[in-house]
DNA sequence: TCAGACTCTGACCGATCGGCCAGTTTGTGA
DNA sequence: TCACAAACTGGCCGATCGGTCAGAGTCTGA
């Protein structure tokens, strides 16, 4: 043998967990992976019944997180589920911040394309604009909220109408950057 | 000539912006287009300098619109640039959905993964969860904007520490929800 | 010491991908 | 009518992918 098999798995799921976060997991091949741990393709798949079985393994505890935190909010109902449930979401990505990267992976490898050139800045100064260009982490952070909140809500089937939407939206995120509306 | 040319050049770039959107840029082949077109990939590959100038040509419209944004939003400073920069990024997302979706598109894909049944599911009810469990749409839309929020926070780097972090998303996720906590 | 299990490698496989090209069909202007 | 160009096809190419396999090297317990 030439290595500790347990500790050598762990190697694997670590090297693999790194390089899906940045490259995606359809963008990072067995080869990559290989070549990071520096050992052969055949020897990852001598550990792991394939390379779905790696994000596999990735992927469960997040997801059995998950899981507990579905079942715990279940019991409650009404006004008394909210603020559980935004703990344990919140918790939840905070722990698995590498596995929800993956979840998102693919687009920091679209940003690469020639035609988003640029859009990364753009988005940066954007953010920067969304916070009341103030140095605050916390402006910081809703206006990260924001950036994040909007695409999610616009590409979701919701049932309001797109001014309604558009309305509602914009309300909602001057909301959370503390900038409520005060116009008639 | 067996089409209008710049008829069918819309079509494809109909077709592979629904693809695009649905299985990621990635996830559809040129012979995926081809067979919902109802042609041949070569004929695509006539029409087109590759798959990457069909992605380009897709996504230019929302970039240069991104760009003007970003122009409008130079000249502001401080507390007037928020509400511009609020209305503006509502409005541009709203108006490029379908390309906004593709850059999210890997997710939908990934989510399919075995590793991840019933994720989709389990966020429907975090999302009921969060919303108090009322049927008001703007409620729902607030929960779906935490929904998208704290991933993105919590993947970005931002200069605050865990438990610093934790305290601010729950505390912002809770106002953009209208449960703003009222405990010391 | 040695048989056998464990660990790993290099070579190879079939599938799929984006892209290229020779050649055919089809429409069009002179 | 005919020559030509535009529009398109089927077939093919090299690259890359995930995965398999026979065998080599290594460790361990009897």
């Amino acid at each position: 043998m030439a290595r500790n098999s347990s500790g050598f798995r762990r190697e694997i799921l670590e090297v693999a967990s790194r390089l899906f976060a940045v490259t995606g997991f359809k963008g990072t091949s067995l080869q990559d992976i290989a070549g990071e741990v520096g050992c052969s393709k055949a020897a990852l798949l001598y550990h792991f019944d394939g390379k779905d079985a790696i994000l596999t393994e990735l992927l469960t505890p997040a997801v059995e997180a998950l899981a507990e935190l579905d079942v715990r909010l279940a019991g409650l109902d009404g006004d008394t589920a909210v603020r559980p449930a935004v703990e344990g979401f919140v918790d939840l990505v905070l722990r698995f911040r590498r596995e929800v990267k993956i979840l998102y992976d693919e687009i920091p490898e679209m940003l690469r394309h020639p035609a988003l050139a640029g859009v990364l800045e753009m988005s940066d100064r954007l953010v920067d604009a969304l916070a009341g260009r103030t140095a605050d982490p916390e402006a910081h952070v809703a206006a990260l909220m924001v950036l994040g909140a909007v695409p999610v809500v616009g590409t979701q089937p919701v049932p309001l109408g797109d001014d309604e939407l558009r309305a509602v939206l914009v309300r909602r995120a001057l909301h959370t950057l503390d900038h409520d509306d005060t116009r008639p």
